[in-house]
RNA sequence: GCCGAUGUGGUGGAAUUGGUAGACACAGCAGACUUAAAAUCUGUUGAUCCUCGGAUCGUGCGGGUUCAAGUCCCGCCGUCGGUACCA
């Protein structure tokens, strides 16, 4: 790193200040009830998603979410809210426990270490957190609380007419089996092929089989015991209850598309007297389907398959149970089927069609039976083609469109009574036509699974179940936490009962019942993590009702979390995850709200110097340590905002960050200069004078945009409107120090540590200046009146094209407005000879004449 | 393929939402200070032409609406991200 010279001594006062508000406890914030809270004002909840505490520690793209809410945290403080912007540790995981598997040693002490160095490098940038409010999942006062809410999950079910959980204890109540209590259950135990990692000794989710491929480990299918979440019955509600959110568009629409409602009809066919279900979303076309698709794992397949086709059927099953979801997706270009030799009697028309399995058909979606309608589906088109099955047109395309395969809407022919209705009116005919005969139904489907919520993993939270006689049942309340017992070795067990099998002592209890081995997956932490914040330490509930109310409550147009930032990596699992559990928790009366989160913003990712993304394999990380060595923490707190707007990806630049370093420069400059034995002293250019109008207009213009820039989380903007206020002020020959101020003022949320240290300073010299951090003090409210000017500056275009300007009076009618700029020489040169049709005169802006 | 972003100087990005395109920075160039360098300060910096007053062109490309388009409409192209046989 070079020597050069600092411009500002920031590494002695930055580390002063961060122990001042640390000591003082500047940002922390009392909950209703405790001392000091002050009921009067109103809450303001800002949250960053939580993070892991890798071993890699901070990188640069960390602090540009922080950075954001803390500018906003200390603003809306400053406007008299009560705000809660909270920090903590994500910290269970495989990374800690692989970990744990090479060394031996507790990933308990290597997530301590690593958090250690989260918390050590976030407080180095000045962050304005109520680190009293800190958590760590792994921390047993909270690992109790998650496995509570899972026993809620447990002791619940949703009840389909009110579309609400309720307490299963209902269901007792009627009469129900054992058996179908447990069915219903919000979390059950559900025997799925699952996509199981020999080496990680795992199972993992459908969403994390990627991630866990591309790092080079292998994931095969496999049916286990396993336990899940019952996500789906909330599908509509997640849909629905999404709309009035204030998130960004594309955000909701990914979580839409992710859950995937789909209207259509479910179609009774029979095949050789069993009966087949298929579901389709174009019931109109029924009249063209010529064949029908099973999934190869669909149940009907042996029986309904002939003595000659069944060594091919039963290849092609094998075939296609050694290929994961994924392998059948990707791989397959080409399709693939085989014809089972049985036919399906259509309902519609008691026409025979064959029946085939395929893997493009998929047992988890619908029913795992489609009829095919290869006239108007391009999967079935080119299925058809393949295997030479006839196609039968059933909808006319509109004029023009030539494609063999029609996949739009139409007006049906070829379809005996639906003929001549359009697409929506044969659909609605054919539904009621066949709920009349009892051969299928109006359906919904939705591309949502259930949640598979058990892992094999010993770095997570244990069940709080055991087991006795084959059956599950939850462990008593007072029994929580139920912490996982200290183990030789962390290696996987290989058998996918999962690591916690090792530990003999632990799972066997007295009375001959058994725990449960597998443990919770990280998302389970983080699914609630933001309600603990509100009342970190209470030990009787998760969070107390007053606490909730007050930091949660509202409508659903303001209730909940009131800023959420962070990443788009989590814009459908771990945000549909955390509202999920947070409806459950609503439905059952423990929070007030239906949503969690009630407005979000996602930062853009920030990219290395070389455009490509911040990687160790590139060698382009920057870590933030190194900046705040360099340039101090609030250069790199400014950069970060001052790079671009806040959502877009933009790249790295040292430069920028100099340039921005440099700026801070000028405004300690502003204040101080060095005297002849290289001390600071006060810059003798300041005075307690009261400023000139220009100066007020500037001053009072900053304070305008910065706030309005806040609001709009405009930063980059708002922070080249205060460079723009610096400069006016250096070139004064007496600069006033009440103008001064207002600019540390609103420049302070973005960087707190040199203007409380400037302004200290002025406290000393000027007794004008307030010794009150400014941290403390009402934001300044800008004058109106200032910004008004005596004259404006209107631009006169000819046809468009600006020909001359004019210095007026910005209240000058608009008559006399035209007069002068017709008659203007420069105005004149381009009219002279033409005719002039018109005269547009935009108050405050501009004048066009048009001539020709 | 589908969905979503995005395209403005050498670079990051501004532009009151239809009204002076390029604010603010970075980089560059010239000058001041200095024995010298760094730092700092001042000026200059979209392109082309120019009689130094200015003229013409210019926001991915092609059309359109309008007195006026980076901004609105239609049709393309490129880049980035997500997703993929969901019937």
């Amino acid at each position: 790193m070079s020597e050069r010279r600092k411009q500002y001594p920031f590494a002695e006062f930055e580390p002063k200040w961060q122990a001042c508000w640390e000591e003082k406890k500047t940002f922390s914030v009392p909950n209703p009830g405790d001392e000091g809270f002050d009921a009067s004002k109103p809450k303001y909840y800002v949250l960053d998603m939580f993070p892991y505490p890798s071993g890699a520690g901070l990188h640069v793209g960390h602090p540009e979410g922080y950075t954001a809410t803390d500018i906003i945290t200390r603003y809306k403080q400053m406007r008299g809210f009560n705000v809660l912007h909270p920090m903590g540790w994500d910290a269970f995981g495989l990374p800690a426990e692989q970990h744990a598997i090479k060394t031996g040693e507790h990933p308990r002490i290597n997530t301590e270490r690593n958090t250690d160095n989260f918390r050590r490098q976030l407080k180095a940038l000045g962050f304005a957190y109520d680190w009293d409010r800190e958590i760590n999942t792994t921390s047993p006062d909270y690992v109790k609380w998650t496995q509570w809410i899972f026993l809620q999950l447990y002791n619940s079910y949703f009840d389909e007419e009110t579309q609400k959980a309720r307490p299963i204890s209902e269901l007792e109540g009627k009469g129900l089996s054992r058996e179908e209590i447990d069915d219903k259950r919000l979390a059950f135990v559900a025997d799925t092929p699952v996509n199981w990692s020999p080496d990680l000794g795992t199972v993992l989710a459908n969403e994390e089989v990627d991630e866990w491929r591309e790092k080079g480990h292998t994931v095969e299918r496999r049916p286990l015991r396993q336990w899940m979440l019952r996500i789906t019955d909330y599908a509509q509600r997640l849909i629905d209850e999404l709309e009035p959110l204030d998130w960004p568009d594309g955000i909701k629409q990914l979580q839409t598309n992710w859950i995937g409602r789909s209207e259509g009809a479910e179609v009774d066919f029979e095949i050789s007297g069993e009966k087949v279900t298929v579901f389709t979303t174009r019931p109109d076309t029924l009249f063209g389907a010529t064949y029908m698709v099973l999934a190869p794992e669909h149940p009907l397949v042996a029986q309904i398959t002939t003595t000659e086709q069944k060594e091919a059927v039963e290849a092609y099953q094998k075939e296609c149970s050694m290929k994961s979801d994924l392998e059948r997706t990707e791989l397959a270009k080409e399709k693939t089927g085989v014809f089972t030799g049985g036919f399906a009697i259509n309902p519609v028309n008691g026409e025979q069609i064959p029946v085939w399995i395929a893997d493009y058909v998929m047992m988890g979606y619908g029913t795992g039976a489609i009829m095919a309608v290869p006239a108007h589906d391009e999967r079935d088109f080119a299925f058809a083609q393949k295997f030479a099955i006839s196609v039968i047109e059933v909808v006319q395309a509109p004029e023009g469109n030539e494609d063999e395969c029609f996949a739009g809407n139409g007006i049906a022919i070829n379809s005996d009574f639906l003929n001549g209705l359009s697409t929506p009116e044969a659909k609605a005919k054919i539904t009621e036509w066949l709920e009349e005969k009892g051969l299928g139904k109006k359906t919904i489907n939705f591309k949502l699974r259930d949640w598979l919520f058990s892992r094999q993993r010993y770095w997570g939270e244990p069940f709080p179940i055991i087991w006795k006689d084959g059956q599950h049942q939850a462990i008593d309340e007072s029994e929580l936490p139920l912490l996982a017992p200290e183990l030789e070795d962390y290696k996987p067990s290989g058998s996918p009962e999962g690591v916690l099998a090792k530990a003999i002592d632990w799972i066997e209890l007295p009375d001959g019942s058994r725990r449960e081995t597998n443990t919770m997956p990280q998302w389970g932490g983080s699914c609630w993590y933001y309600l603990r914040y509100c009342d970190a330490r209470n030990s009787d509930a998760f969070i107390s009702d007053e606490a909730e109310n007050y930091w949660m409550g509202g409508d659903d147009q303001t209730g909940g979390v009131d800023l959420y930032v962070g990443g788009t990596e989590h814009a459908v699992l771990h945000l549909l995850y955390a509202r999920f559990w947070h409806k459950v928790l609503f439905d059952l009366g423990h929070v007030s709200t239906p949503e969690p989160f009630q407005k979000l913003v996602n930062q853009g990712l920030i990219m290395g110097e070389d455009g490509r993304k911040m990687s160790k394999s590139f060698g382009n990380v920057v870590n933030p340590d190194d900046v705040v060595a360099q340039y101090g923490a609030d250069s790199l707190r400014l950069y970060e905002m001052f790079m671009g707007p806040l959502e877009q990806v933009k790249p790295w630049s040292m430069k920028g960050v100099e340039g921005v370093y440099r700026f801070l420069a000028r405004v300690w400059r502003l204040v101080l200069e060095t005297n002849q034995e290289g001390e600071w002293v006060i810059n003798p250019k300041l005075a307690d004078i009261d400023p000139e109008k220009r100066t007020n207009k500037t001053v009072h213009a900053t304070i305008k945009k910065v706030q309005n820039d806040i609001d709009a989380m405009s930063f980059n903007t708002a922070i080249s409107q205060m460079m723009v206020c610096t400069n006016d002020l250096t070139k004064l020959d007496q600069i006033p120090v009440s103008s001064v101020v207002t600019l540390l003022h609103v420049l302070n949320p973005f960087a707190p540590h040199i203007t409380e240290e400037l302004n200290a300073r002025l406290a000393v010299a000027f007794d004008s200046v307030s010794a009150d951090e400014l941290a403390h003090r009402p934001w300044p409210e800008f004058r109106e009146d200032f910004l008004i000017e005596d004259e404006i500056e209107l631009v006169v275009q000819v046809n468009g094209k600006v020909r001359d300007k004019l210095h007026i009076s910005p209240d000058m009618p608009k008559e006399e407005i035209e007069a002068l700029a017709l008659a203007s020489e420069k105005v004149k040169a381009f009219t002279d000879g033409n005719t002039i049709r018109k005269v547009i005169v935009v108050p405050g802006r501009l004048v066009n004449i048009v001539a020709n």
